[in-house]
DNA sequence: CGCCGCAGCTGGTCTAGACCAGATGGGATG
DNA sequence: CATCCCATCTGGTCTAGACCAGCTGCGGCG
């Protein structure tokens, strides 16, 4: 394995009983990777299936969770290629920016909407504000050397941002600008979970459906209590993970 | 969706193009589990393939979806069931013990294996001590309700811990021990990501292979900044998630 | 009555093949 | 020479069926 962390706790293949095809010729694959290079093609799903003697299917299966454990990247109708190491995201309440300069590459942010609507009822809860009551919806994809790494979705109160509209370039931090505004961070609460992406996610991040996603849910407040915003961020789970560091 | 944080960005389907009919069959799907509750028997594989009019595999795809979300349970000879909602883990330095209480379960937890071995490179490396060093390999799987919820491995330098393996009950907290040795604990840094399940590590928490966990890997220090363990925590990816609370 | 074994459920793995859709490069055509 | 189209790569979806392996309940046998 590549990661920092060596193997499981005791990797591999159980001590007895029968092991699945498609779990061998994972192995086998896995070989083929670590030899190739980063960015160098692995063999087509047909090539693989004739040199093992196995249906396609079959390595697909292999291959699939090869694709989970971002070992590999596939793309419809490219080769699939060997994929480099995840990136790490520091669980802090700064954003995205910094843990990927930190990795010595390059943010960006691509808006998908930025649009104005109604509080649900769970929304406002979250909020503490009136349901109905108008709410800034921003969304952007997370890029990090212009390859899509995750999706993030903001929730504010339009009427504690009214310029935000006009003023605020999507291309930026908005942390910096909503401190701009004389607001404060004071505290953060963050969910952490493993989902899948859904067609559309999929679809804006460029990854294949089925794949598993660390989605973070969090809401801000300033030092007088108040929730600032709600963000959920949906992160590629082959392509990220978080440290937190813990005080005793 | 039964989440907390209610559904996806904008949920569901794409707006335009064609949708898979495992998607579809997923939808629908959905919608029975919603109408059934918790624990109530979901149709066989082969009756829902007849009824959707596909193939069984079709059926599968969209089951395999469900079950990494969480939303259903499998086990072979068994009928699926419908899942209840997923436990929330604190990011603290807390055990893992206090987690499950607080959502009212009663957490236990079952030997696997208490050894020594020497320690290797990258593990001496963490902890730092010399490799080949003693090393004292604890195994346990996390236990809710008596249901598997994790596995846990904790790598301890043997020098330090010379009575742990006469002294120590491993049905109880690891931590309380530590801290009755004498030993504090200060900060830690911890890593979490999403993998696969390797075959072994299904089968020691009952589930099926291919299930996206939560990795967390943790190295703890004492106030003088000397390693006391390392640990491989190894979630359900179905039945856990992590909340942490961060100061601005 | 109590135990055992098997029939018939369930999900798990695997196959061989079909067709669709994105990407690419080379050749025919303007 | 430039452009466009299509053959032919790639992966994505889907089928119908086979066989294996847990699990459960029921019927028959001791």
């Amino acid at each position: 394995m590549t990661s920092m962390w060596g193997g499981p706790v005791r990797s591999g293949v159980p001590a007895g009983g029968a092991v699945p095809k498609y779990y061998l010729a994972k192995i086998e694959i896995v070989g083929l990777v670590d030899e190739l290079g980063e960015g160098a093609a692995v063999p087509s799903e047909r090539e693989l299936a004739a040199r093992f003697g196995i249906a396609r299917e079959t390595v697909r299966q292999a291959l699939q969770e090869l694709l989970v454990e971002g070992r590999i990247r596939r793309r419809h109708g490219r080769a699939t290629v060997v994929a480099g190491p995840k990136i790490v995201q520091p669980l802090s309440i700064e954003s995205y920016t910094e843990g990927v300069r930190r990795q010595g590459r390059t943010p960006g942010r691509a808006l998908v909407a930025l649009e104005s609507q109604p509080a649900d009822p769970v929304q406002a809860g979250h909020l503490e504000i009136e349901p109905g009551a108008e709410l800034l919806h921003l969304e952007r994809i997370l890029l990090s050397d212009d390859e899509p790494m995750g999706l993030e979705s903001t929730f504010l109160p339009a009427a504690r941002f009214p310029l935000l509209r006009t003023d605020f370039d999507p291309g930026t931090s908005l942390y910096a600008y909503i401190r701009g505004t004389g607001v404060t961070f004071h505290r953060a609460t963050e969910h952490i979970e493993t989902v899948l992406a859904s067609p559309r996610e999929a679809d804006l991040l460029g990854t294949g459906p089925a794949l598993p996603m660390l989605l973070l849910n969090r809401v801000s407040w300033d030092p007088q209590g108040r929730p600032i915003e709600r963000v959920r961020s949906l992160f590629r789970g082959d392509r990220f993970s978080l440290v937190a560091e813990l005080g005793g």
